[in-house]
DNA sequence: TCTGGGTAAATTTTT
DNA sequence: TTTACCCAGA
């Protein structure tokens, strides 16, 4: 039943006089308990004694033993476990990283077991990193293991890739070992490339992930105002061949072929799988743990289904269920959080409704939860810029001050104000690498020459509004795809090249420069010494030193080579071609060109980011903004128990990302659409004993109007007809109006688009 | 090619 | 509530 039905069947019934809970409302409906919940009796406890087990590790290993003292019962029990199938249920806060490599450390040197028996699995290559750097540091004064022995460390999908890469039978499916991987963006280029040559008709073509995705798992192919079927069907199955044909695979692919292939045939049987996260598993990932796990290996995941926030993102609500009921897996938990002060950490966890023994506080009770109420964001920012200039003077680093908001568009405002006001800000959230124009070209550079058959790199590369020689679009489709009619080449580029060098004779540099892509593998398999690729690709003729941005393409490019030929001597095993190819896959998995060690952000200042974005970060001071009924849990059309569990989970997250101040603020009115009066209902099951509710101090300044702040941020902008500027999504285009109100762009094939002038998602070419 | 009616969707994001 | 855009008719 929708939310709606639930209200009107509920309102002036069971909840007359008090306010609606659609949480209860739909429990009362009959639908069953929370599928992550885990009884307290199903818990192996801990013993109170692993002296014997110290005994031993002191005598061979006195680091790891110094290192293990740390930890409390819950945390041995877990490292010390030899069952064959463990789920740990870990706590917010509570050392999960810890135990989980001081789990492989000690199953590493005392039990004996080679790293590259184990498949250590995380979802995000940040936690995978972690885990190395912290096993790394643990061999101060011996050899330390070589990536090869620490080659199934890593994300689901960097993993899937080397299976893939190990499997006899993947040329069988038409691939090879030296498959090149789409990015997200690479794959809509891939598709809209399609829909263009073949003459497609695709409904609602810029939400065509989402229609895939509904296509796929429910095979709904009408959507929104369609009265009838497109192209969608024949789309995919171009789709596929055309993967196939040219050795291309996308993100979901790897997992969904390694699969396929491991069904075949098992190649790879670890003595352990450890796995992180292991709450946001989709069921292809648990298919692929199955493949993995053979009669000898032992299992041990970590989780914590309080911080499940990604079912909407496919990680299976049932995932705990099944364990739960599974008699052979020990259930094991880390209940003590570390992070957390008291006060904050109680009313977090009465959002849990778990059993009272779950979560325990080992910190001071500290302050208690504040919920103030701000007439609306510009006030709320203006009580920040006032707070955090306070805050910093008092000695708290920019950097230990976080805001967390539900949405990013509440986050934009915030942004303008600070950077008027002057406080130092930064917004968190993964950037894209085609916001790095040069950086986006060497990328697309790269994979042409290492991938001679990846079409939509070779036209990035030469389609390029700011390094390329041709327009993009349908017409340079249609004339290469005529020209090359019945002709046989050896690549897409050897084709391409010819087609330049016949049908676009003065673009002299760029048919050269395809001609050294063509060369580029023999180049790095004869050449290794002193090996240049920015001189060997002339690159200085397309960054054009006379250009205002040439120092910083130079200087980018450049360390992006510099990380590539340290990734490559680095792991080097008799084939350059090949470990090439393997970088550019990583720089394609990760999203940018530091692959070999962490990501030096030197940045400092505030911390604004979405709830989902902080998961795993604390800080010491934290501010939920803007968490109106409506926004947290977010109002949507179709409401479900389902969605409303996991929006409780999310306040949950957002709370216990505060080690000592949490402050949560509503709106009295909101801007937002769906917002409703009077903060979240969900915090009404936290006691008011726990909570100090405020409003802003009387001595904030008065907030600056909107339109002065529009007008004052658009002073500092750049705005100019005829400015060359770049949309995420409609690429680049031209400013051709622009007042203080909004700014009219072209962007060519999109055709015109309209923003607003203060906030425009625009960057100046 | 342009206009207006009608209807669903709007959010969170890693690889 | 506002936006996007399909689709039918001018």
């Amino acid at each position: 039943m929708s939310l709606k039905g639930l209200h009107r069947k509920f309102k002036n019934t069971e909840f007359e006089g008090t306010e609606f809970d659609p949480i209860a409302a739909f429990e009362s409906e009959g639908i069953p308990e929370n599928p992550h919940h885990i009884p307290m009796n199903r818990f192996s406890e801990p013993s109170n004694d692993y002296s014997q087990y110290f005994e031993k590790i002191e005598s061979t290993h006195t680091k790891l033993a110094r290192a293990l003292k740390k930890l409390n019962d819950y945390q041995l029990q877990a490292v010390f476990s030899n069952d064959k199938k463990v789920l740990l249920s870990a706590m917010v806060g509570s050392g999960k990283t810890t135990v989980l490599t001081h789990k492989i450390l000690y199953i590493h040197f005392i039990k004996g077991v080679p790293l590259s028996q184990m498949a250590v699995l995380t979802f995000t290559n940040k936690a995978a990193r972690e885990i190395k750097e912290r096993i790394l540091s643990f061999y101060e004064n011996s050899t330390p293991p070589d990536n090869n022995e620490l080659r199934y460390f890593g994300t689901f999908h960097s993993i899937a890739r080397q299976l893939l890469k190990e499997h006899p039978n993947l040329e069988k499916l038409g691939f090879t070992s030296t498959f090149s991987i789409m990015d997200q963006e690479a794959k809509e280029d891939f598709l809209q490339r399609l829909i263009l040559s073949h003459e497609l008709d695709v409904k609602y073509r810029n939400k065509l992930d989402k229609r895939l995705k509904l296509y796929r798992n429910e095979k709904q192919i009408l959507y929104g105002n369609m009265k009838k079927p497109d192209d969608l069907d024949q789309l995919l199955k171009l789709s596929r061949e055309e993967k196939q044909a040219n050795n291309l695979m996308d993100f979901d692919d790897l997992i969904s072929v390694a699969n396929w292939l491991l069904n075949q045939q098992k190649t790879f049987l670890p003595n352990w799988i450890i796995v992180d996260e292991f709450q946001d598993c989709n069921n292809e990932q648990l298919e692929f743990i199955r493949y993995l796990n053979g009669i000898q290996t032992h299992f041990f995941a970590v989780g914590d289904p309080n911080q499940s926030i990604y079912a909407w993102r496919g990680s299976t609500s049932k995932i705990f269920k099944n364990y739960i009921e599974d008699s052979s897996c020990k259930i094991m938990r880390l209940p003590f959080n570390y992070r957390t002060s008291g006060q904050i950490l109680n009313a977090a966890s009465c959002l849990l409704q778990e059993d009272e023994n779950a979560l325990q506080a080992t910190r001071s009770e500290g302050k208690k939860l504040i919920i103030r109420n701000h007439f609306d964001d510009h006030q709320e920012a203006y009580y920040y810029v006032q707070k955090f200039k306070e805050l910093y003077g008092k000695g708290a680093a920019w950097e230990e001050i976080a805001i967390l908001f539900r949405t990013r568009q509440q986050i934009t405002i915030f942004e303008s104000i600070f950077q008027l006001e002057g406080i130092p800000c930064e917004v968190v959230s993964k950037t894209s690498l085609r916001e790095q124009i040069a950086l986006f070209w060497l990328q697309k550079l790269l994979l042409s020459g290492l991938h001679p058959n990846d079409m939509d790199s070779i036209l990035q590369v030469f389609t390029s509004s700011d390094f390329g020689c041709l327009n993009a679009g349908k017409r340079l489709l249609t004339t290469f795809n005529k020209f090359t009619e019945g002709k046989k080449f050896e690549s897409k580029l050897e084709a391409f090249s010819y087609f330049l060098s016949v049908k676009h004779k003065k673009h002299n540099q760029h048919i050269e420069l395809s001609q050294k892509l063509l060369g580029l593998p023999d180049y790095l398999c004869s050449k290794k010494e002193n090996q240049d690729l920015y001189n060997y690709l002339s690159l200085d003729v397309f960054l054009k030193p006379t250009s205002i941005n040439y120092q910083e393409y130079v200087s980018d490019i450049k360390i992006a080579l510099k990380e590539l030929d340290h990734y490559t001597s680095k792991n080097y095993f008799g084939d350059w071609l090949e470990i090439y190819q393997a970088a550019m896959s990583q720089v394609n998995l990760e999203g940018h060109f530091q692959i070999n060690n962490g990501i030096q952000k030197i940045s400092n200042g505030v911390r604004l980011l979405t709830i989902h974005a902080a998961k795993g970060l604390e800080f010491d001071y934290v501010f939920l903004s803007g968490a109106n009924s409506g926004i947290i849990p977010l109002e949507r059309k179709k409401a479900s128990h389902d969605h409303l569990k996991e929006e409780k989970r999310l306040l949950f997250v957002a709370l216990t990302r505060a080690r000592n101040h949490m402050e949560i603020s509503w709106h009295t009115q909101s801007n937002a659409w769906n917002a409703q009066d009077g903060p979240s209902y969900f915090l009404n099951s936290i006691p008011s004993s726990l909570i100090e509710k405020l409003s802003p101090s009387v001595d904030a300044p008065i907030p600056k109007h909107e339109e002065e702040i529009k007008i004052e941020s658009k002073a500092s902008l750049k705005w100019q007809i005829g400015t060359k500027v770049k949309h995420p999504k409609y690429g680049t285009g031209e400013i051709i109006s622009a007042n203080t109100q909004d700014v009219i762009c072209d962007f060519g094939k999109f055709g015109e688009k309209s923003f607003a002038s203060a906030w425009a998602p625009l960057v100046k070419v």
